[in-house]
DNA sequence: AATCCAGCAA
DNA sequence: CAGAGTGCTGGATT
């Protein structure tokens, strides 16, 4: 360590970790270099932790840095002395990355490389020679069989030797791919990373990339995605999760592109039409994952359209929320739709599986990635509260949580949804929902309101008298909701289920409320979160600048806190502060008349809870509802709450004795109440 | 393996 | 003719 030590940002381990202070005054150029090289793992305030591993590497190589430039630049920022097995893996990565290209000619795929050597010695791997048309490699070009496209990916890949994909788009030919009639409108105006995003796509001129780009939601990705279709300038093929995604994409490309209308095809279930003289016009076509990765039976007209997009040649694939594609069916476009090149776009390069690796040779590198506490200082994001709000269980619902543990009448199937309903619906969370709510659209905010639970989301809006969309909601209302709740001051709160998670775009939310969600799913929580982060030039500021505010009601003494906090830990990993609050600190709860302020009101709702969660059970197994439900009613626990009075003062006080010792472990808390009882 | 819910079909 | 209600497939999570 020499004696500037102090004076330089990092720490470099032998085995690739890099821990980077953030105070340091060229913080933001050393942040840039970093998240060039290395994968972030985890970028809270002072300390951020990357990782440099063979795939940063092989994308760092991709973007044009050179293998001596990295170990320049490392060897300058780091306080400790790089040890030399670290530095002869980065060489080593240098020396076999970028030089081996998978390429789309006429229909054909092709492996080529300008090193004969390299493309001999990877196809002398069984793996490879597979899915080969012909064994070996003929003047550096070997031809892949294109039904084998996938497996030859993850087989150059799993050996260490990514493939490139890349687009010459200027050169190629007009006949099987004529050039598209789209630039963007003169009035559009990049911003500085979304320019930064595209320069790593097309850092040479005139070719296209393959990767992925990470930006937040309310970043701007579907502009990123429409300005890489405008350049490549050839037939495009965008893919997302919904169909209200679809429609949102086709807005903005006519919003910002000059793009004839009718050159834009949509292709979901309620939308369809052939595209016309597909040969020799270029268009642009959106659709969901499910109409192409679906593989059930198809009407002739879906069947025809599929078709065609399978035999056509595109030049660029958009993959929106790309962090999707991995999953088993959605996986399969990447075969069976031809394109030159392919970008995958999300906020969120997580998923609860393993699976999100394999989109790296998917899909290709990661491009860029925007940090998203920067993007909030220069004012490209909100800057948003997060705090979490604790509220105890009522009496009654923590009574018929702690027995649905416990009971043999209810079958162990049930409990868990039971218990998760209970705590869903738990009055007092509502309580506190319906004071947020009433609080923010006070102050002429517009919120929100999150839950999984359909049967909450559908009787809480309607006793509100708002909104809700859930799946059984169709695509015009789901529309005319929307878009009422943009452009009207008289309807400022909608209740959404899980279908808003992804790709719905609502600029003007500023305020979230949480009520319930899948369990502990990190990417469901930072892409509601990213539903409020577009800034909010209306929206006052309150304390501590902020101008947005996302609130996670969960209730207290259940397993829902253990989710609330493995959901918590991404958002604290991105950035993000984050603010326990107990729901009696919340000022005058209790003196307001809200819906489920009054014991009847609450005894209905918990009447109302178990029946639909019988209901749903009744639903799936017929028989076996009615052999057990004779000894639940019998004992009348669920159909009469007030039977039981002695557990009930007992369980009631013994919550009250643990109210203030609580700490972090709601599931062996239940427990030791499970004991004690 | 099971649960819940969303999307597609017609 | 439309839109509502139905059945099926499949994704995400534990």
């Amino acid at each position: 360590m020499g004696h500037d030590a102090l004076a330089r940002p990092i720490w470099v381990c032998k085995t690739g970790r890099i821990l980077f202070e953030t105070l340091h005054p060229q913080a933001a150029q050393v942040a840039d270099f970093l998240i060039a090289v290395a994968e972030p793992v985890s970028r809270p305030q002072i300390i951020h932790e990357y990782q440099i591993t063979s795939l940063s590497l092989t994308a760092a190589i991709a973007n044009g840095i050179s293998v001596e430039q990295i170990i320049k630049i490392l060897v300058k920022l780091s306080k400790n002395a790089i040890d030399d097995s670290f530095l002869q893996f980065i060489r080593e990565k240098g020396r076999i990355t970028g030089k081996l290209h998978l390429v789309l000619r006429d229909g054909r795929h092709f492996l080529e490389s300008e090193e004969a050597t390299l493309l001999t010695h990877l196809c002398s791997h069984d793996e490879v020679v597979e899915c080969l048309v012909s064994s070996g490699a003929v003047d550096r070009t070997a031809e892949v069989d294109s039904t084998q496209v996938e497996k030859l990916k993850s087989a150059a890949h799993r050996l260490g030797f990514p493939l490139l994909q890349e687009y010459e788009f200027r050169r190629d030919r007009e006949d099987t791919n004529p050039h598209l009639p789209a630039v963007l409108r003169p009035s559009v105006n990049l911003r500085p990373y979304q320019q930064r995003a595209l320069s790593k796509m097309f850092s040479m001129d005139d070719v296209a990339k393959s990767g992925i780009v990470v930006l937040p939601c309310g970043a701007g990705k579907t502009l990123v995605g429409i300005a890489a279709c405008c350049r490549v300038g050839r037939r495009a093929l965008v893919l997302t999760t919904t169909a209200v995604a679809v429609d949102q994409w086709r807005r903005q490309l006519q919003l910002y592109t000059t793009l004839p209308p009718e050159d834009v095809y949509i292709f979901t279930a309620d939308q369809k039409r052939p595209i016309e003289d597909a040969e020799r016009r270029a268009c642009i076509v959106i659709s969901t994952y499910s109409m192409l990765g679906f593989t059930g039976r198809r009407g002739g007209d879906t069947a025809f359209i599929l078709d065609q997009l399978q035999q056509l040649e595109w030049g660029l694939l958009v993959v929106d929320e790309v962090q999707v594609m991995p999953a088993r069916t959605f996986r399969t476009v990447a075969t069976t739709i031809k394109s030159h090149c392919c970008l995958g776009l999300t906020a969120t390069l997580v998923r609860e599986d393993d699976l999100i690796q394999d989109l790296h040779w998917l899909i290709g590198p990661k491009l860029y990635e925007a940090n998203w506490q920067q993007l909030q200082e220069d004012g490209y994001l909100a800057r948003v509260r997060c705090i979490e709000v604790w509220c105890d269980m009522s009496e009654e619902f923590f009574i018929e949580y702690l027995q649905a543990q416990d009971s043999d009448d209810v079958p162990g199937s049930m409990r868990a949804t039971l218990q998760r309903s209970l705590w869903t619906c738990n009055p007092n969370k509502l309580k506190t929902c319906e004071f947020l709510i009433r609080h923010h659209e006070e102050r002429g905010d517009k919120i929100i309101v999150f839950s999984d639970n359909i049967f909450i989301l559908k009787e809480f809006a309607r006793k509100l008298g708002r909104y809700y969309i859930c799946g059984s909601v169709n695509l015009r209302e789901r529309m005319q909701i929307l878009s009422e709740f943009q452009e009207s001051a008289a309807c400022n709160t909608i209740f959404l289920s899980k279908v808003g998670d992804n790709a719905i775009d609502l600029p003007v939310a500023n305020v979230i409320v949480q009520i319930s969600s899948h369990y502990g799913s990190r990417r469901q929580e930072a892409q509601r979160l990213g539903r409020i982060l577009r800034p909010k030039p209306q929206a006052q500021c309150s304390a501590g600048g902020f101008n947005a505010f996302f609130y996670s009601v969960v209730s207290r003494d259940t397993q829902e806190l253990y989710h609330a906090n493995r959901r918590q830990q991404f958002l604290v990993e991105q950035g993000y502060n984050y603010q326990v609050v107990r729901d009696h600190r919340l000022s005058r709860l209790d003196q307001q008349n809200l819906i489920y302020s009054s014991k009847e009101s609450q005894l209905q709702l918990l009447k109302q809870v178990l029946e639909s969660v019988r209901r749903g059970e009744a639903e799936e197994a017929d028989e076996d509802f009615t052999g057990v439900a004779e000894p639940v009613t019998s004992t009348g626990k669920p159909a009469e709450p007030e039977a039981p009075t002695e557990e009930k003062v007992s369980l009631a006080s013994l919550s009250g004795g643990l109210d203030g010792s609580y700490v972090v472990a709601p599931v062996a808390r239940s427990k030791r109440l499970k004991v004690g009882n």
